[in-house]
DNA sequence: CTCATGCCCTGCTGGC
DNA sequence: TGCCAGCAGGGCATGA
């Protein structure tokens, strides 16, 4: 569930708790968490070692903390990937392990640990050299992912013409993550409420203002969520100290099957989509004649 | 190149 | 009470 609200939270959690602290020994408990690390998790383990994670950075999902000898930066960071159900928890040395505990880092001041903790492992660490992309650092394997509409760099206008250009559904853009990153599938139906816009409405079919005002959508309601400490149903998506956000209180379609739109009164409708949910509002979003089915 | 689909994984829920 | 199907779903491999 963590997209890119979520994620800003640990980000900004890591940055507070973790930054400038070098590590003294990684230990992984689970060989699948750190599938993407190619050479191995004794490799992981033995390269992080002795290194400073120096600060933490974001686009769309992605989470990486830059590594370094003192505060320089050398080239190389630590990727994270939450998936699912994947959490970076801060914890004293000595508190009992998670159940689903993956990979913990100790630190050379002796203080808090780091611990990746992930129920279904979808998520997952590895190591990756830094590459320059559009004039940011970026971690290679993710030099694929498009920025996200909370980054400066963020240009809209370039947005609307590769989604003018395509042949699909505007939900399924919005959710690939190489034409702009960060949304998932609840933020995907929050901002699409918002934008009175239906989940099948064909991309080529949106004009400029109205991809404006979907982009304008998206970015309110993920600075919304990130005001309420972003969104969670359980226990799965937490921050570093483990506490949840408050943002499923404010959603206006997700989730929300049968009860009623809070703009119009009409009971929200859930549709399958992509062996998933879209959650739309029947009166203020109907579905187009030409939809993308 | 573009677009769509299935799989990975675990725990919870609801139906019988 | 117990069992099992269905659901949650991001990202990637694969195929059309």
């Amino acid at each position: 569930m963590p997209e890119l609200p979520e994620v800003e939270v640990v980000r900004r959690g890591v940055a507070e708790h973790v930054a400038g602290r070098t590590v003294a020994e990684v230990e992984v408990l689970h060989p699948r968490a750190v599938r993407r690390h190619v050479p191995g998790a004794d490799d992981f383990a033995t390269r992080l070692v002795g290194r400073c994670l120096t600060a933490a950075r974001r686009r769309g999902k992605y989470l990486w903390i830059e590594l370094g000898d003192g505060t320089l930066p050398d080239g190389e960071a630590l990727v994270a990937h939450l998936g699912m159900s994947g959490q970076l928890l801060v914890q004293p040395p000595g508190a009992p392990d998670e159940k689903h505990l993956r990979v913990r880092f100790r630190f050379a001041d002796g203080g808090p640990e780091l611990r990746f903790v992930d129920q279904r492992t979808f998520g997952g660490l590895h190591l990756a050299e830094l590459v320059e992309v559009g004039g940011l650092a970026v971690p290679k394997p993710i030099e694929h992912i498009a920025c996200d509409p909370l980054e400066p760099v963020f240009d809209v206008e370039e947005l609307a013409g590769r989604l003018r250009s395509r042949r699909t559904s505007i939900k399924r853009a919005l959710l690939d993550q190489s034409l702009v990153s960060g949304i998932g599938n609840i933020y995907a139906d929050e901002a699409l409420w918002r934008a009175k816009l239906h989940w099948a409405r064909p991309t080529a079919t949106l004009t400029r203002p109205k991809v404006r005002e979907l982009f304008a959508a998206v970015t309110e309601v993920m600075q919304d969520a990130l005001r309420a400490g972003g969104t969670s149903f359980d226990a799965l998506y937490v921050n570093v100290n483990g506490e949840s956000g408050y943002f499923d209180r404010s959603l206006a379609v997700y989730g929300r099957a049968g009860q009623p739109c809070s703009r119009c009164g009409a009971p929200i409708r859930r549709d399958p989509f992509m062996n998933r949910s879209s959650y739309t509002c029947p009166v203020c979003q109907p579905k187009p004649r030409n939809a993308h089915l």
